[in-house]
DNA sequence: GCCAACGTTGGC
DNA sequence: GCCAACGTTGGC
C-alpha cells in the first residue's frame, strides 16, 4: 500500500509556485535523522503534501515522489540522502494549521505534535481528510 | 520580536 | 552517559 507525507518549506525559500514552474525538484537539504528517515521510506508513486511554513502556514498542493532516496549530493559529510519530488496539482483551497488544529480528524497529526518536523508521514485518513478540505482529487 | 520545543554539542 | 548551554525552527 502507498504511503503519504507531507513536506514543509518556507515559501521564501522554495515556494509552491516555484516548484510547479521547476516542474519538479530534488528535496535535498534534510539534516535531521527522524526526517531523514523519512525520505529514505518514500517509494515512488507516494503522494505528498507541501506545507508552506512561515507566513502562509497551509498545505497548499499536492506532489509525489517521483525518485527514492539516494546520497544528498549537496551533504559534505554525513550520511544524508534526498528524493525528488514532482508537483501534481495546487489545492482549489489551501487547509491552514488553524483549521487542522481545530479538525477532530486531524489535530492529532504530526504537523501539530511536532512543529519542527520538516519531512513526516501523514495517515491515510489524514490524507483523504485534507484532499476533501483542500477540495481536490488525487 | 518573542518564546517554546526540540536537537546538538561539549564539559565533566 | 548525563546534562547544561546553545542554536534553530516555527507558531504566535
Amino acid at each position: 500500500m502507498k504511503n503519504h507525507w507531507l513536506v514543509k518549506q518556507e515559501p521564501e525559500a522554495y515556494s509552491w509556485q516555484t516548484f510547479v514552474q521547476d516542474g519538479g525538484t530534488a528535496w535535498t537539504g534534510v539534516r535531521n535523522y527522524q526526517a531523514r528517515n523519512n525520505l529514505r521510506a518514500m517509494k515512488p508513486g507516494d503522494g505528498v503534501f507541501y506545507y508552506h511554513s512561515g507566513v502562509d502556514k497551509a498545505v497548499v498542493g499536492l506532489a509525489e515522489v517521483a525518485k527514492e532516496a539516494y546520497p544528498d549530493p549537496t551533504a559534505k559529510e554525513g550520511d544524508w540522502v534526498a528524493v525528488e519530488l514532482k508537483p501534481l496539482k495546487p489545492f482549489g483551497q489551501p487547509v491552514s494549521l488553524q483549521v487542522i488544529k481545530g479538525d477532530p480528524l486531524l489535530k492529532q497529526m504530526v504537523l501539530v505534535r511536532n512543529s519542527r518536523l520538516s519531512v513526516m508521514p501523514v495517515t491515510a485518513q489524514e490524507f483523504n481528510r485534507i484532499l476533501t478540505l483542500g477540495k481536490t482529487k488525487r
